[in-house]
DNA sequence: TTATACCTTGGAGTTACCTCCAAGGCAAGT
DNA sequence: ACTTGCCTTGGAGGTAACTCCAAGGTATAA
């Protein structure tokens, strides 16, 4: 439990591919990582929540374009606000699921 | 209000393009579609019903490929399981959202 | 008959998001 | 000194889902 972690921990906490997580750093989608004397990449639990945060809002569905976005905001209420938009999008798209749902319901008596 | 449309009408009343259309029928997402006397795609309320579904499937984030194996389906109710299946594992992603939020929530006192 | 407004196909090009690999550096164990 | 197991970079390759032509056919209106 410390809060240090090396890309293959962080790899296996997260459970992004160690390449998917250099990628994210190269197209500064993740801001730059600390390194170590030998210049390997040391994660903080800080970085460990911004990946986590990253990981819930590609699994619902927003581009990484757009979650960058979100990363350069510099206020929590600003993020805050932000998944809030996120999620009444999806919430959108979620009750015309319903409607089909309910409208096979019906087809089967 | 006819029963027939062009692929420039169905391509309005959907918002897909028509690039997008006939290149979902080329994929065999979208059955083969009806052609009048001169070569032209014609479709029909049920073409229309259909492609609502993929678009709907599509923007709740269901990849071609799955949407295909919802399209083969045969039956209403495979369909519906299927369906309830997707809504399931979108919730499950909504919850971790709705998790976040809280914690930016909480962070903002 | 010519202009326009549709439509057709095949195929090339594009963007997003990885995924893989080669070549090589560092350090701890045997 | 050598092997093992980490890690590094740069760049090539891959898949999904479009998107954009070019070349050409058909029908209607002027």
């Amino acid at each position: 439990m410390e809060d240090i972690y090396s890309i293959k921990q962080i790899s296996q906490q997260i459970g992004l591919s160690e390449d998917t997580i250099r990628y994210y750093e190269k197209i500064e989608l993740l801001p730059k990582v600390k390194r170590n004397n030998i210049g390997y990449r040391v994660y903080s639990l800080e970085d460990r929540d911004l990946l986590n945060n990253i990981v819930c809002l590609k699994n619902t569905g927003m581009t990484l374009n757009q979650i960058k976005l979100y990363v350069k905001l510099n206020t929590i209420s600003e993020r805050y606000k932000m998944l809030l938009t996120h999620k009444k999008n999806i919430e959108d798209q979620m009750n015309e699921l319903q409607r089909i749902i309910e409208i096979k319901l019906k087809a089967m008596e």
